[in-house]
RNA sequence: CGCGGGGUAGAGCAGUUGGUAGCUCGUCGGGCUCAUAACCCGGAGGUCGUUGGUUCAAAUCCGGCCCCCGCAACCA
């Protein structure tokens, strides 16, 4: 029986539902529920938390553009995330939402809590307003003091709004960080962490009276509470904080946050303040994982719908099963570090490591028995140095595995798995069954090479069990072991098996013939640029509001790049008699010199604008993809007005 | 001197307590036929971005430089 080991908290950021997930969410949660189950294995009680941050503006605006409450909208999408994380078996303990009741009462809790405590006090937005623009701006955000958007004069403004005492925490907080080198991992998170301390925490605004989806702050009906205190106290009101507290009693601190990258801010500086506000232990741990980059940028919802590359975790899985994506995922890239996703790397890895190596090991090994021992597992009765390489091999992996696990390295846990298959598959050219079976003489050695490739298959089973489970119990089932409970310990022991009857059932991965799948997975990809969907537009105006632009084609004259400012180019352009100077903030996407002597469009009436000290009298015009952009360029001569 | 990441075989990546440079794919050649045209063996292919330094020894430590990518700034 599994040593129990103690108790182990992990959890997954709660997710954003203003859209569905792509397989960037997928990673983590599936990164997250592999360590679970792993823990699970070998003797830890565990407690996974995963869920939604169901408040905020932006869900309020959805919902309105849609016509239905946000209730409902969060609703929805919620349900769907649900049905997402059961097709792929993810095995959380607890799914909260901050729209439920026992989050939103706890909340209110630990805000009165520290706000008792007095690091809560009410103040002002007193920030710089620009008026036409709705935004508040720093000081050291405006142009030649003017509104960094518009160029106008701003004036001081005030909002009310309640703050957090942030900035009081900053000293211990750098001494949590460096008393416990391991509370924020990889290095690097943890230095770009702690030198954003050294510049000096600001006092967090908590509370918004814009809106009103959210959590109501207790003392005061006119504000809700904004984002960080509503989305990170789920780790602790999901355990009952406040309330009901056996669960917190039990599992709290957490052992890790898992989180992106993009989110480790906010998990490393501000969790831990209002943790030590409300004077409660700090998490272990929090991992930063990397992104999946799709086409050299981060996953997007505005790119889930071009390009060739299927990102939808659902139209994969749908493909090539539940298993298959989870595999590539943990094995394919490194945990902390940014990866590229693509189909053809997923399908090759597919193909290679689970259909060519792991599925016809397996299905090698089963039509054996069947043929030379009539699919009974024979025992062994001899013995020699291969044998006992192999059951070396297969019996230490379960060390290695979990050493691997111990430092969140999914690719090498799944590597060290795959030794395993690799040497059993050359077991089998080494003691070639196929000439044994030909000699009665050599039965019995002949039994000890099948028998000990199902132990080795045995143990494969237990180990993979954690990443990939329903695979475990495919191979358990054609190896007749599949009612037997799978105990991590038993991959460590070489003799278990003991005439079970073997059956073979279908390929547990089908080899895919990789040009077809990419052609079909391109044409899927692309499949929503068919249909005729209505464009998503911004309001409708007037002709009298289009009339209002002069656009004029100009010539190219000369373009260099800003001496100030890496993004901008200053153009001089030539439009009739009149030449003039124009900055675009093009320079990341063109070469100067490639767009001397086009002829553009360009805005002639916008008011004139100073970009970092130079002054732009008119806009180019471009067409853009969100990924590429192009020049409008026009065969009229410079000087015409486009209308 | 804004912050950070990265530059290792044709591709994608491992590899920092410094000690003959490794994996997967591709490629070339061979073996095998139990198996999902799968499996096994062998070869070719890298001055580890560049340049100095520390050391008996540097992909690994230190300094300068070049290039790529995020963030920030900036995008009329």
């Amino acid at each position: 029986m599994a040593e129990f080991k103690g108790k182990y908290y992990i959890s997954t950021p709660i997710y954003y539902p203003s859209s569905n997930l792509h397989v960037g969410h997928t990673y983590c949660t599936v990164m997250a529920d592999a360590m679970a189950r792993f823990k699970r294995a070998t003797g830890y009680d565990v407690m996974f938390l995963t869920g939604t941050d169901e408040h905020g503006q932006k869900i309020q605006t959805i919902a309105n553009e849609k016509g239905v409450t946000p209730q409902a909208y969060v609703d929805e999408i919620v349900g769907g995330i649900k049905e997402l994380w059961k097709t792929m078996e993810i095995s959380y303990d607890d799914f909260i939402r901050t729209t439920e009741d026992r989050h939103v009462k706890r909340v209110q809790n630990i805000f009165m809590k520290m706000y008792e405590k007095g690091d809560i006090y009410k103040g002002e937005y007193e920030g710089l307003y620009c008026t036409p623009c709705e935004s508040f701006w720093t000081e050291s955000q405006l142009v030649d003091g003017c509104c960094p958007d518009c160029g106008r004069k701003v004036v001081a403004a005030k909002e009310e709004a309640y703050f957090f005492k942030l900035s009081k925490y900053q000293d211990k907080l750098l001494k949590h960080f460096e008393d416990h080198p391991e509370f924020l991992q990889p290095e690097a998170r943890k230095n770009e962490m702690i030198s954003f301390i050294n510049q000096g925490l600001d006092d967090l605004c908590i509370s918004r009276s814009t809106f009103d989806w959210g959590i109501p702050v207790p003392i005061d009906e006119k504000h809700v509470i904004y984002v960080w205190l509503d989305a990170l106290t789920n780790y602790i009101t999901a355990l009952g904080y406040s309330e009901d507290d056996e669960l917190y009693q039990k599992y709290w601190p957490v052992n890790v946050h898992l989180v992106g990258k993009e989110i480790v801010r906010f998990h490393s500086i501000i969790w831990p303040a209002i943790l030590m506000s409300i004077d409660e232990p700090l998490p272990k741990q929090v991992l930063g994982h990397g992104w999946l980059l799709l086409g050299g940028g981060k996953i997007s919802k505005s790119k889930a719908s071009k390009g060739p590359d299927v990102i939808d975790p659902v139209v994969l899985i749908e493909r090539y099963g539940v298993d298959a994506l989870k595999y590539f995922l943990l094995r394919e890239y490194t945990f902390g570090q940014d990866g590229h996703f693509n189909n053809e790397v997923m399908l090759k890895r597919l193909n290679f490591d689970l259909a060519n190596d792991l599925g016809n090991l397996v299905s090698r090994t089963v039509s054996m028995i069947e043929k030379y021992n009539d699919g009974v597992i024979p025992d062994a009765t001899t013995h020699d140095e291969i044998d006992e390489d192999l059951k070396n091999i297969a019996t230490g992996a379960a060390d290695k595995v979990e050493a691997e696990m111990d430092k969140f390295a999914f690719n090498m846990a799944l590597e060290e798995i795959w030794v395993v298959i690799r040497r059993a598959n050359k077991y089998i050219d080494e003691k070639t069954p196929w000439i044994l079976a030909k000699d009665e003489a050599r039965k019995p050695e002949l039994d000890t090479c099948l028998h000990n490739l199902a132990e080795t298959l045995r143990i494969v089973s237990i180990l993979i069990n954690p990443f990939m489970h329903t695979t475990a119990s495919k191979i358990r089932k054609q190896m007749g072991i599949a009612l037997y409970d799978i105990v991590w310990e038993d991959a460590m022991e070489f003799e278990m098996l003991y005439q079970e009857k073997v059956k073979k059932g279908d390929a547990i991965f089908p080899r895919l013939d990789i040009e077809k799948e990419l052609e079909e997975l391109s044409q899927l990809a692309s499949k929503g640029k068919e249909e005729n969907i209505p464009l998503q537009l911004k309001d409708e105006i007037e002709y009298d509001d289009f009339d209002k632009l002069d656009l004029r084609v100009g010539k190219i004259l000369s373009c260099e790049k800003h001496p100030k400012a890496d993004k901008l180019l200053v153009f001089q352009v030539k439009m009739g008699t009149e030449t003039r100077q124009i900055i675009s903030g093009v320079a990341n996407d063109f070469k100067a010199e490639d767009l001397v002597g086009k002829n553009v469009v360009v805005v002639a009436n916008l008011k004139p604008r100073m970009l970092r000290g130079m002054e732009s009298k008119g806009m180019i015009l471009y067409a853009e993809n969100g990924e590429k952009l192009a020049l409008l360029t026009t065969e009229a001569e410079d000087g015409n007005s486009v209308n």
